[in-house]
DNA sequence: AATGGCGTCAACCGCAAGGAA
DNA sequence: ATTCCTTGCGGTTGACGCCAT
């Protein structure tokens, strides 16, 4: 119980992760695959010999182990480094599904980002705290001034999940419909599971002060973002750092190959989670169709209220309250 | 230009659950 | 049955950047 021996060693290292710890736990994972944080920061002694070895380390560097205790190496890697984390600003879909959940689940952040497979959970909490929640008791505000003598009975976080709910969802037994995740939001955990986007962008790092040529030839790794934006974000952008002067090719592709690895840790971190949460759903013949649309790129549903509202912030609260749905005034006590 | 306030987010802390020995 | 260890989770902190004054 408590926390891992390791954290009260003398020497171990805190705050801001740098790009060599970040090399290391990455090549580390990639040859023993995630688990077993203990032993990580004694065992990667010998994978910083190895980048050391084929100039990925510039000759300064020390060959060390990480100085990090085995909690805080899970952490960068679940929360950072794992392949298929998508970063950046959460759509007005995301930010729907995440208020329609808090408002079902509560501050359980893990349930929540299981349904949001992309996003960690920390990603989702920070998100919740800096951005929604003050959003949301903004509203709030306005609605229960504008609702004294409605029905006291339901908060109104309640009623804004039951006028969120009036669209169609996916039901699943034990939830009602309106606390179900929106079909159209699902993803398949396999397309995650070959995702080795994050490692290509820490590796490229790797690459920055290479001779042109050499990276031309992994010119195809470049991010590009939906808005077809080329990035660099991270520790990636702490890269220029490295005087490595060359690396063979052979080299860098074996360690640029991390099928493997990200194979397995989506198999372990993916899976469970979001199919656990679908498991035994029995999707109602209007969701399945609602499911298939998603595959076939179909068009979305309109936008409710609370995705209108979020998309613009601006837009007035009275406009919006005066879309709520009939129900969401309406009292049993009148 | 200096600085103070505020927002954001990566990282840490403490606790609990679950599994292996 | 108990202990120990690992992992997961949620709350909190602190560094950093931006902006207004």
């Amino acid at each position: 119980m408590g926390r891992p021996p390791c954290c009260d060693k003398v020497g171990i290292k805190k705050g801001p992760w740098t790009a060599e710890e970040d090399i290391i736990l990455v090549s580390y994972i990639q040859e023993h695959g995630a688990g077993n944080w203990r032993a990580v920061p004694t065992n990667t002694g010998e994978v910083s010999k190895l980048l050391y070895f084929v100039c990925l380390f510039p000759r300064s560097t020390p060959m060390i182990c990480l100085l990090r205790c085995s909690k805080s190496c899970r952490l960068r890697w679940t929360n950072y480094l794992r392949p298929g984390i998508k970063r950046g600003n959460f759509t007005p879909h995301e930010q729907g599904i995440i208020i329609h959940l808090q408002a079902l689940l509560g501050n359980r952040w893990a349930a929540i980002a299981s349904y949001l497979p992309q996003r960690t959970d920390n990603d989702i909490k920070n998100y919740w705290n800096t951005h929604l929640k003050k959003k949301f008791k903004k509203y709030q505000t306005a609605i229960d001034s504008s609702m004294i003598s409605s029905d006291s009975g339901a908060s109104c976080h309640e009623q804004m999940s039951k006028g969120y709910s009036m669209e169609g969802r996916i039901r699943i037994p034990g939830l009602t419909a309106s606390h179900s995740p929106t079909s159209r939001f699902y993803q398949s955990p396999s397309t995650y599971t070959s995702n080795t986007e994050n490692i290509s962008r820490l590796l490229e790092g790797w690459m920055w002060s290479l001779p042109k040529s050499a990276q031309d030839m992994h010119q195809q790794s470049t991010i590009i973002d939906s808005d077809g934006n080329e990035s660099l974000q991270g520790s990636q952008a702490k890269g220029d750092r490295w005087s490595c002067a060359a690396i063979a090719k052979d080299d860098h592709d074996s360690l640029l190959s991390f099928e493997n690895l990200s194979s397995i840790a989506w198999e372990k971190s993916s899976s469970s989670s979001l199919h656990s949460v679908l498991q035994g759903t029995q999707l109602a013949p209007a969701d399945a169709e609602a499911k298939r649309g998603v595959a076939d790129g179909a068009q979305q549903p309109p936008l409710s209220l609370l995705e209108k509202w979020l998309l613009d912030d601006t837009s007035g609260l009275v406009d919006g309250l005066m879309e709520l749905p009939a129900d969401c005034f309406s009292s049993p006590m009148l």
